[in-house]
DNA sequence: TAGATTGTTAATCGATTAACAATC
DNA sequence: TAGATTGTTAATCGATTAACAATC
């Protein structure tokens, strides 16, 4: 075990590892090797030694890594021994489609808040939360104990609906609103817009169109 | 002008930077600095330089960035100058919200055919667009041209809808669903799951939780 | 001309990969 | 014991940043 000083990247790869893992664990597979994981996921396998021996030594030489235990550990180091909730600010069409997704985020990670400015959204139920109005942010993260935030707000209210999550003390922010959020205070913001994802994998397109017979120009 | 070795990171950028060059341009500003950006975008205005230099002399010594200029080459680099189809497999929630991108999806980018397995849903209409069988998938890409792939389908139908789309002639996916798809073929594909990335997010947590009256342990 | 800012080189920093001793 | 695989060091590779000559 070295001396821990994480890259955003091994926290990105940490978890596609348990997701894997916990595949594994359905399958009734009890040991696993780097190697095995690094082929499955395309990933060296000298780099998962590397990840995971920053945070301890979990593997045995010869035999590899058990399931069960690595499974509990990376759990341990991503904090999902701990029930956290989420809230959701902007229950419009995309809202309420990850509003849905408390069926499939096991781990101990729950939405339990739902906001919108639009009063004739208010009172409404998604999922069996009642929309609240933003004037509620500060009081319900309190109350709940709210730790992280998803915002699904048109670009132009993101910002502003930033900064009052994190003047209510949310600690992490999955950002879907097309706009680069910022701040100065000590919170890990995600952007996960989808415009700007399609965009940069236009970049990666062969320059011509197929042609309607299926063949390419050039 | 260098020779052109371009990573992932530059291309992931370039969304950003065109992304506030038409904020600008909305505001009527007419020249701009990699100074101005990077302060803006929080962003080395050094690497923003040299991302925009390994395409090409874009800037004016002295002067900065024309931004009706920079806006229309980021585009071509991009392949943004042209009509790009998109097709989007798995009519469920997140499916229908993101088939509403349409309306947000400037910059010629088009989601122009949308399928489900569902016989239940297929016939039906979403966002104009009717909701085909993955039969007519084939059929469809090239009658229609589509080049990029968005998948909302469950995980376990991930890499069957992927492996289909490939074989369509697809030379991108954004991918939605919680599972690591794989190909040997020379598509892109990028990953965009919303459980992965909270749970990346969770990392960043501080230990202990907040108590009920905001206090922290510890 | 003086001030500003690019494009690019060189320096730094960080992340990935190879290699192998340790050891199950 | 022989084979397998970890944890870790060293080598490599790549990305970011600083610095500055060129020049608008």
């Amino acid at each position: 075990m070295k001396a821990p000083k994480i890259s955003e990247a091994v926290v990105r790869r940490l978890p596609v590892y348990l997701r894997y893992l916990i595949h594994l664990q359905q399958m009734q597979v009890k040991t696993v090797s780097s190697q095995q994981m690094g082929k499955t996921l395309d990933i060296n396998p000298a780099q998962i030694r590397k990840d995971l021996s920053s945070f301890g030594d979990f593997g045995k030489k010869g035999i590899g890594y058990d399931v069960d235990y690595l499974i509990e550990k990376i759990r341990q180091i991503l904090k999902l021994d701990q029930e956290i909730h989420v809230a959701l600010v902007g229950a419009g069409h995309l809202g309420h489609a990850i509003s849905n997704y408390n069926a499939y985020l096991r781990d101990n990670m729950r939405i339990v808040a739902i906001f919108d400015n639009d009063p004739a959204k208010q009172g409404k139920t998604i999922a069996g939360l009642v929309i609240q109005p933003l004037e509620e942010l500060k009081d319900t993260v309190k109350q709940r104990q709210i730790r992280l935030a998803i915002i699904t707000v048109p670009a132009a209210a993101a910002q502003a609906v930033a900064d009052q999550l994190i003047e209510a003390g949310i600690e992490g922010i999955l950002n879907f609103a097309p706009v680069n959020i910022r701040t100065d205070a000590d919170v890990k913001i995600y952007h996960a817009d989808v415009t700007s994802s399609l965009q940069s994998l236009a970049y990666y397109l062969n320059r011509t169109k197929l042609n309607s017979d299926g063949s390419r120009n050039k």
